[in-house]
RNA sequence: GCCGGAAUGGCGGAACCGGUAGACGCAGCGGACUCAAAAUCCGCCGGCCGCAAGGCCAUGAGAGUUCGAGUCUCUCUUCCGGCACCA
């Protein structure tokens, strides 16, 4: 229990937490990455007096327990805790310096009841809501597929064209808090830039006009609603874009035939966004018009493959002249193009396309808005049709809803009860968890949840008649979204967190991957506001992580054999490189001599096996090893490119730290003390001091192999060895607390070296009576000087100056400017 | 396509506020030790020119600001992360 926790208001806390891990059978590199990070800043912050909390738990609902059941037979359960206890020994044999006491799973009843808990309180206040969403859907297997399961448009186990599909889903008003949560990222001096810029990105604040175009369907009067942020333009607007899923769009297919294919391929498209964006661009017209607003003048009503009914009004406005997607549109299908706007390049905005037409400037061709800019264009314009009833002024965000529900078995079941009589009904309190029972095997056709009359038969809360279950569960986001207030209040039966969290969070150093930047550092944010909404706790704390740390991944170079035509992988363990005379790889193969070829670095992947196990490097060098090569070898935020050679120079380190402390430790000791490695290893210290805080640990590690090269460099062992010793071990060791902790004793410094305090430069040591400063003339360097500390500018200049070489360049040249930069360098312009 | 990053020797990287580019380590080359190998230790190690002193070039490409740019500004290229159901 060294890591045990225990809150204690005297202290200042510090509550570090890695990213916990999904566990998928074994670690991999990025965990040990990710926790071994989290673990020099959690025994740094020991050392330095702090009440520290890291915790570690276990991401355990998730898509990979169900591929794996369908696989192995074995029930998703099963499989996820047999792959916890094997994980958890291999945390456990790094040394990390975690409170086990305060484990955690996600799949765990006594954890889910309160995301079901929390669900509730959401749905009743109307945070939670139905509504339909889209999903990918496999004809054959008749399930719902997550996009990773979507290879080229087909479903990944049948192959067949995997197709749209709406069906009903709760989403989390997650948009109620969008103002907040955009407001609240200046408060966040702790976090990258550029997680902040890509999260208001996302969450995309923008002012525009929602405008109406009314129209007659069925003899009715409807109006046809658009978001659009240059309103500017809507003067130059010659045609409107549906939604293959909207109103219009689904009255003309029943009208026509081609049509209604066309709405069908739309239908059949990409769910997908990114590939959504990058798809050709088509439409078809309905054969439908609305009337514009202003003008009254009768406009086209298109479908476009490219609108999305998920977003905004599901239609869009198209103003060919002003913007570049209908400007390609328009050429397509031969629609007008209006200029309306005067643009850098003058009135026209002939073909091709040029980004000036999207340029601001005064309105032409706009009626009574002719020369008024951008602004007073918009305001006049909003006002206009504010007066028509058709239009206002509207802030709009690019942030959705959270849509939650997932057609899976292994998640959270959602706890609503569906009722004949009196609908969707929260699952009271006294009835929660909604236990999932866990001897299921899935078959890949659906969710197994509604094949099962013992989970899905139950009888309303509300009115006490048989009712049915629902059987989504939901996303593993939400899991993930407040477990780190869990882990403040283990064992907590009766709420989701106590006071203890109050003491605790948030968060003060959070650390995970940078693939996580938006979707579960917002929705964390989120969660963390909604608890203090809704619990009465952490009611002072709306940002759950005070700093942010985004790792970097860990990359593996990939190789491969011709097998026939097919590529066969050869996992990087297995290749032997040839190198010629400058140390260029010259040629590969594998260990049983067949000849490989080289396909370039990237993400360690079961596909192209180059998955490197940490297991296989802990048992041939240790834990330290493992955790010094990682943490030396590049910045915690670049990616790591993994190198086996490398690891080695990392072990060759640590057996040299251990055979000169122990020599030391027998050797006869003089108190004298070398001034010149004192000066090495207090200025190495100051800097890796330096570096500590910053969290660049590679140069810290750095820094430790340097005091190291004085302290060999040292004619004798004297006092200075001692003092070196001392500072080396205890700047190595949370980096490498065993072999840390192992020489600290055995040259008895003390008991235990965590509870030794952290080494801090000695000013006597730092200070010097000379320092060399280097001359350049225009900037090139051309020798140095030693100079008094304390040598004033003419001094320096005239030293300067009598330098041979120096001399060479400024003989016979006016000098016209000196720029001495003190401690540094003397700059003479000629 | 959109949003966000990154690019420095053969390789990972260092260079704090714009001030000696390449610290530290890997690989490579040469040597010591050894019967031999491993381990360990010592030396060299960006490119070109030069006997040397030293010089010229060089931080993805191109421009700019500055006494001085890897660092600041602009344009471009390539690679990586995210894009709402992988986690």
């Amino acid at each position: 229990h060294s890591f045990r926790s225990v809150e204690d208001p005297a202290k200042p806390k510090f509550y570090c937490l890695s990213m916990f891990p999904y566990p998928s059978g074994k670690l991999h590199m990025g965990h040990v990455r990710n926790y071994t990070i989290g673990d020099v800043l959690t025994r740094y912050h020991r050392m330095r007096g702090f009440n520290v909390l890291q915790p570690m738990g276990w991401d355990a609902f998730g898509l990979p327990a169900e591929n794996a059941a369908m696989a192995n037979r074995v029930p998703p359960a099963k499989w996820t805790y047999d792959n916890i206890a094997y994980m958890k020994g291999q945390l456990q044999s790094l040394g990390f310096a975690l409170d086990w006491t305060r484990e955690l799973a996600t799949c765990r009843p006594d954890y889910y009841q309160w995301n079901q808990w929390l669900f509730t309180r959401l749905f009743k206040k109307g945070l939670a809501y139905k509504k339909t969403g889209v999903v990918n859907w496999d004809p054959v297997d008749q399930t719902v597929l997550a996009n990773e399961q979507v290879i080229e448009g087909r479903g990944w186990r049948t192959g067949a064209l995997v197709e749209k599909r709406e069906i009903p889903m709760y989403f989390l008003r997650i948009t109620a808090y969008a103002e907040e949560l955009l407001a609240a990222l200046d408060g966040l001096p702790g976090w990258p830039e550029q997680v902040k810029l890509m999260q208001k990105n996302w969450i995309g604040r923008s002012e525009g006009v929602r405008i109406g175009f009314p129209y007659q369907l069925e003899n009715e009067e409807r109006v046809l609603w658009v978001f659009t942020t240059r309103a500017d333009t809507l003067m130059g607007a010659t045609f409107m874009a549906v939604a293959a899923e909207h109103p219009i769009a689904v009255f003309a297919a029943k009208r026509d035939k081609n049509i209604a294919a066309f709405v069908d391929e739309c239908k059949r498209g990409p769910a997908m966004e990114a590939e959504l964006a990058q798809i050709e661009k088509k439409g078809m017209p309905t054969g439908m018009f609305v009337n514009h607003p202003l003008s009254g003048e009768k406009l086209p009503v298109w479908v476009g493959n490219y609108v999305l009914m998920g977003y905004g009004e599901g239609a869009v406005m198209g103003v060919p002249a002003h913007d570049e997607r209908d400007f390609a549109f328009a050429l397509k299908y031969r629609l007008p193009i209006k200029p309306v706007i005067r643009h850098p390049l003058g009135e026209r905005t002939d073909p091709p396309w040029k980004p000036e037409y999207a340029e601001y400037g005064a309105c032409i061709n706009s009626g009574p808005y002719d020369g008024l800019d951008y602004e007073k264009a918009v305001n006049a314009i909003a006002a206009d049709l504010s007066r028509k009833k058709l239009g206002e002024k509207q802030v709009q965000w690019r942030l959705r809803d959270w849509g939650i529900s997932r057609q899976r078995y292994w998640g959270t079941p959602i706890p609503i009860v569906h009722c004949a009589a009196c609908g969707d009904v929260a699952v009271p309190d006294e009835q929660l968890p909604v236990r999932l029972p866990e001897d299921v095997v899935p078959d890949g056709t659906g969710n197994p949840l509604n094949k099962l009359a013992s989970f899905t038969d139950t009888k309303c809360p509300a009115c006490g008649k048989p009712a049915k279950r629902e059987t989504d569960t939901m996303d593993t986001f939400v899991d993930s979204s407040w477990y780190f207030a869990r882990f403040c209040s283990p064992g907590q039966s009766n709420a989701m967190a106590d006071e203890r969290a109050n003491y605790w969070m948030p968060v003060d150093q959070y650390i995970g991957g940078i693939e996580h930047a938006i979707l579960h550092l917002l929705y964390s944010r989120f969660f963390q506001r909604v608890m203090r909404d809704e619990t009465g706790l952490m009611q002072k704390v709306a940002e759950p992580f005070t700093n942010l740390l985004t790792q970097g991944m860990v990359l593996a170079e990939s190789y491969y054999t011709d097998a026939g035509g097919r590529r066969e992988w050869i996992n990087p363990a297995n290749v032997e490189v040839v190198r010629d005379a400058k140390g260029n790889i010259a040629s590969a193969k594998t260990k049983d001599g067949r000849a490989v070829i080289y396909d370039g670095i990237g993400t360690m992947s079961k596909s192209k096996n180059n998955g490197v196990d940490p297991q296989a490097l802990i048992d041939q060098y240790g834990a330290d090893t493992a955790r010094f090569y990682i943490i030396f070898a590049s910045p915690p935020t670049n990616t790591l490119e993994w190198s086996d050679e490398s690891v080695e120079g990392s072990y060759r380190f640590l057996k040299r730290v251990w055979t000169f402390a122990l020599r030391f430790s027998k050797a006869a000791k003089s108190r004298d003390l070398d001034r010149k490695a004192r000066f090495r290893i207090h200025a190495e210290l100051r800097q890796a001091n330096y570096d500590i805080q910053k969290h660049q640990f590679n140069t810290v590690a750095s820094a430790c192999m340097k005091i190291l090269n004085a302290l060999e460099d040292l004619p004798e062992w004297n006092a200075t060895t001692e003092e070196g010793l001392s500072i080396l071990l205890r700047l190595l060791s949370p980096i490498t607390p065993h072999v840390a902790h192992h020489l600290w004793r055995e040259l008895r410094f003390g008991e235990d070296i965590m509870k030794a305090p952290w080494p801090e430069p000695d000013p006597v040591a730092l200070e010097q009576d000379e320092v060399e400063l280097v001359v350049q003339v225009n900037g090139k360097l051309r020798g140095s000087i030693v100079v008094p500390k304390q040598a004033d500018k003419a001094t320096i200049e005239t030293l300067a100056l009598s330098n041979a070489n120096v001399q060479r360049f400024v003989a016979g040249q006016h000098v016209k400017k000196v720029v001495v930069v003190p401690g540094r360098l003397v700059n003479l312009v000629v």
